[in-house]
RNA sequence: GGGGACGUAGCUCAAUUGGGAGAGCACCAGCUUUGCAAGCUGGGGGUUACGGGUUCGACCCCCGUCGUCUCCA
């Protein structure tokens, strides 16, 4: 059976059974705080388990991508573990339990027209003390007893090892199926059933009180059904995966040897090829932190591998096509993006490729002091080092260090990357579960009505005040500290979603105010955040809600501008430009996207035009909601990776712009009124960010910058048109007298003749102590130089004073170094008369004081002692 | 978010550890030559990322800002 089909046929089986049909939530959930990558069918349904949101269904199906890198080492290693993966999963809040989930599991095993798998090789476990699902696989089903295995809480608990452990909240006992592949194979875990029918409270015993409203978690494994289905030994050698596989032997070019060290590499580089198509896909490019990291690291991995295969340029992106081709079944969107993918896949495999080249001098050059020290053993702390700052592959360094026949201290490695670890520091896990002043609220509705795209005025009722976050009746204190938030039924301010900031406004009603200084937005309600002015508040009173529109008005402008732009660097720079985040505020806006390199001066002015030529075009913008199948038909602009709802809102601004969005806009182009770029920037690589303003602060802008003008204008004494050429003259002029001034010694009252004639000559040697007034320790250095030219053998001390200070050089001509002669320590003394020190290079010192007074009497200690080191 | 490193001429990098900012390539001019990275001579090009501090003196040491890279979470 194909995978593609037996995905088929999971879904259809339990939509037969009532269980409603969801599509896959995205594989970076970026709504959920808690996890970086979805890890599990049950993720997009953590608050239908909870209890949280009112229910549209009860129970529902999914095929869901996953992404876990718990098991990193291990893929490719053994025939079952991806970190990309399918997880096939049927889900009841609260209805169904125990026997249908167990019943339907094997029913779809076994019955003919679903997998048919034969029955006796099949076993089960289940948890310890559950007589009850123990109870129906023996009775129901009719599984000896012998099939079914006990075991504890560390195999079948969820979350593995609770009861004991913890941690607090709702858990319960699962029960896993396994298959036994004939000819005596290791058998392989194809299902896990989790019964959620407790909550823990504390540590044992007792601590395990049952849940008012039980849960029902599957969870199949699509890949590792796909190959007992198949008869295959891997997963790897599904026929969704091993195409995959042998293009990347292909691209590698080695052949496949499914049982050797290549083979081995080839899985891990066709399973993390897949991990990385995917979550650039959905637009998480690899990075510096969090879930980029992931990916980044992901990549690199599986470059590593080719690398060690021999290749020394980009070749994973090459396996992007045929990623997108083995799941165009259930995704055809990855096929529209194979060439971004591809991209950035290959920049960032250059970057490592270069990162690679970087390394190797540092290597060589570690390598050849090791040997001449006459060491074998290539430290791990070395290595941890290069890997840690430089990212430098610790494999590559055994291998290197193997072939100049040195070995490589992976212990010492282990051990400096774990000190590295406890100096980085290790972040605690949100706990499932956790509760939130709003549970309450959301059990009863669905969220706040918004009314702010037609009105910025509401009456409407308080159902809500939130302090110190918890719910509360009333409140009275004037001049608190901590904001505290309001919950409406219906509200005109808009809560800071989909890059636009918060409204902000007043909510006054019988006897108070209220100051609103922002709007945020939560699980559908809207917070308003803000201070109590005057009298109290209480629950379920009638308020009337105003938002300060001179700010929203400025946020429209922003927002619609934003859309301009959009649309304008996907026409100049291509369809790549895509948003990868925004902020919208009031006539402000931030704009990242995606692009190789810069955008030039010349591209950005372009774009800045083209976006004011719509404006000035004053074409309408409209809005309307539908499903978003049609949205897509219509062919508004999706972003890959975000999580749309069913029904869309879809802005569209003439007929160059449709975007789905849920923000606040202007009626027509031209209410934007001006539009300007101020600036161009590198968020991280691949992606750039345009800053801009709208409206007046647009005009404010440009005012300013013609201020400016005309200040530097009146200060250079011509008219702005001909400022920047009058600065390039300036500065040409500048430059030219520093130069005249630097050719010509600057002490010109004392002359290379004057100090020869001052000389004095000892055994030979011209000594020269003279003070050179006005004198920089350039025109000294310079000085010194001449007198060197000039004489054989020459000992040259000059000094000079200014302000509070004395600079004193000495030098002394190359035979007298060779006679173990140094200026420096000819001048130490010296210096030391006029309160300081110095020091320097054997033929030249220089030196300093801070006693102008006493330069006399040091240049007599300078003859004194140069006459010492001579004689 | 935390740790580490880096930032010097258009590019790639030096600077004997606090004492005169340099090399190669590129560029310009001249000469010599006309065969694949041509040679020779000369020349232009620098706020050593930015801002403070320590010091007689800072590319170098200390603090802060910005930027780039990197590891960990």
């Amino acid at each position: 059976m194909k995978t593609d089909e037996l995905r088929e046929k999971y879904l259809s089986f339990f939509e037969s059974k009532g269980c409603t049909r969801r599509p896959s939530d995205v594989l970076v959930p970026t709504w959920d705080p808690s996890v970086l990558f979805t890890p599990a069918g049950m993720n997009q349904f953590k608050d239908h388990f909870l209890g949280k949101i009112k229910l549209d269904f009860t129970r529902a199906t999914t095929c869901q991508k996953c992404l876990r890198t718990g098991d990193i080492d291990n893929v490719g290693r053994t025939a079952y573990h991806h970190t990309f993966f399918e997880m096939l999963g049927n889900f009841s809040f609260g209805d169904y339990f125990k026997r249908e989930a167990i019943n339907w599991a094997w029913e779809f095993l076994t019955a003919p027209q679903w997998l048919n798998l034969p029955a006796d090789r099949l076993t089960v476990t289940v948890y310890l003390d559950d007589d009850e699902a123990a109870g129906i696989w023996a009775n129901d089903v009719g599984l000896p007893v012998s099939r079914i295995e006990r075991m504890g809480e560390d195999d079948n608990f969820w979350p593995a090892g609770a009861p004991t452990n913890g941690p607090d909240g709702v858990c319960g006992p699962c029960s896993e199926i396994y298959y036994h592949p004939p000819g005596g194979g290791k058998s392989v875990e194809i299902w896990n059933l989790v019964f959620t029918q407790f909550n823990r409270v504390g540590a044992p015993p007792n601590n395990l009180r049952p849940l008012p409203s039980k849960n029902i978690d599957t969870g199949m494994g699509l890949e590792r059904t796909a190959a007992v289905l198949q008869g295959v030994e891997t997963n790897y050698h599904i026929d969704i995966l091993k195409p995959i596989v042998l293009a990347a032997a292909d691209v590698c070019g080695v052949k496949y040897d499914a049982a050797g060290d290549s083979g081995r590499r080839l899985r891990r580089i066709a399973d993390h090829v897949r991990a990385c198509t995917f979550a650039i896909h959905e637009n998480v490019y690899p990075g510096p932190n969090k879930e980029k990291y992931v990916i980044k690291r992901l990549l690199r991995r599986a470059v590593l591998d080719g690398h060690q295969l021999g290749l020394h340029e980009a070749f994973l992106y090459k396996l992007v096509p045929i990623v997108a081709e083995m799941t165009k079944g259930p995704y055809p969107e990855l096929l529209e993006t194979t060439a971004r993918v591809a991209k950035v896949m290959q920049n960032e495999e250059d970057a490592f490729f270069g990162t690679i080249d970087a390394g190797l001098d540092r290597i060589e050059k570690l390598f050849t002091q090791l040997k001449s020290s006459g060491k074998s053993l290539v430290a791990g702390s070395e290595a941890a080092e290069m890997y840690t700052t430089h990212g430098f592959p610790p494999e590559l360094i055994e291998t290197m260090a193997a072939e100049h026949n040195l070995t490589f201290d992976w212990a010492g490695y282990k051990k400096a990357m774990e000190e590295h670890g406890d100096k980085s520091g290790r972040v605690q896990h949100t706990v499932m579960g956790g509760h939130s002043p709003l549970d309450a609220l959301a059990k009863t509705m669905h969220g706040s009505d918004f009314l702010g795209y037609e009105t910025t005025e509401a009456t409407a009722k308080i159902v809500g005040i939130i302090a110190q976050d918890k719910l509360c009746e009333s409140i009275d204190e004037i001049g608190h500290a901590q904001p505290i938030k309001l919950v409406l039924d219906k509200t005109p301010f808009y809560g800071e979603s989909g890059g636009q900031v918060g409204d902000v406004g007043t909510i006054t009603g019988d006897g108070f105010t209220f100051d609103v200084i922002d709007t945020e937005k939560e699980r559908g309600f809207h917070l308003h955040v803000g201070h109590l002015r005057s009298g109290t508040i209480k629950q379920n009173a009638t308020c009337s809600a105003k938002v300060d529109t001179t700010r929203r008005q400025g946020i429209r402008r922003a927002h619609s501008a934003t859309h301009i732009l959009h649309y304008a660097l996907q026409k100049h720079l291509g369809k790549h430009a895509q948003q990868q985040g925004s902020k919208v505020d009031n006539d402000w806006l931030r704009f990242d996207f995606t692009n190789p390199g810069s955008v030039s001066k010349d591209e950005l002015a372009k774009i800045e035009a083209d976006v004011n030529e719509r404006i000035a075009a004053a074409e309408p913008i409209g809005w309307r909601t539908l499903p978003i199948a049609d949205a897509r038909q219509a062919g508004a602009m999706m972003l890959f990776g975000e999580k749309y709802p069913d029904i869309v809102r879809m802005v569209s601004m003439g007929n160059f712009s449709k975007e789905l969005c849920g923000g606040t806009h202007l009626d027509n182009t031209g209410q934007v009124g001006f539009f300007k770029i101020i600036g161009e920037e590198s968020v991280s690589a691949g992606t750039r960010r345009i800053v801009a303003l709208t409206g007046k602060a647009a005009w404010d802008r440009v005012h300013k910058l013609e201020q400016i003008v005309a200040e530097c204008a009146t200060a250079l004494r011509v008219n702005w048109e001909d400022v920047p050429q009058r600065i390039n003259a300036v500065v040409k002029e500048l430059r030219d007298a520093k130069r005249a001034a630097q050719a010509t010694p600057k002490a010109s009252s004392v002359t290379v003749d004057d100090l020869l004639k001052s000389a004095i000559t000892i055994g030979g040697t011209t000594v020269v102590v003279a003070e050179l007034p006005g004198g920089s320790a350039d025109d000294m250095r310079a000085m010194i130089d001449h007198v060197r030219n000039k004489t054989k053998s020459s000992a040259v001390l000059l000094g000079s004073s200014a302000d509070d200070k004395v600079t004193l050089v000495a030098g002394i001509s190359h035979d007298l170094e060779a006679k173990k002669l140094s200026a420096g320590n000819w001048i130490k003394p010296v210096a030391a008369i006029v309160g300081g020190s110095g020091g320097g290079r054997p033929n030249m010192a220089q030196a300093g004081g801070k006693d102008p007074a006493k330069l006399p009497e040091a240049l007599e200690v300078a003859k004194a002692e140069i006459k010492k080191l001579l004689g």
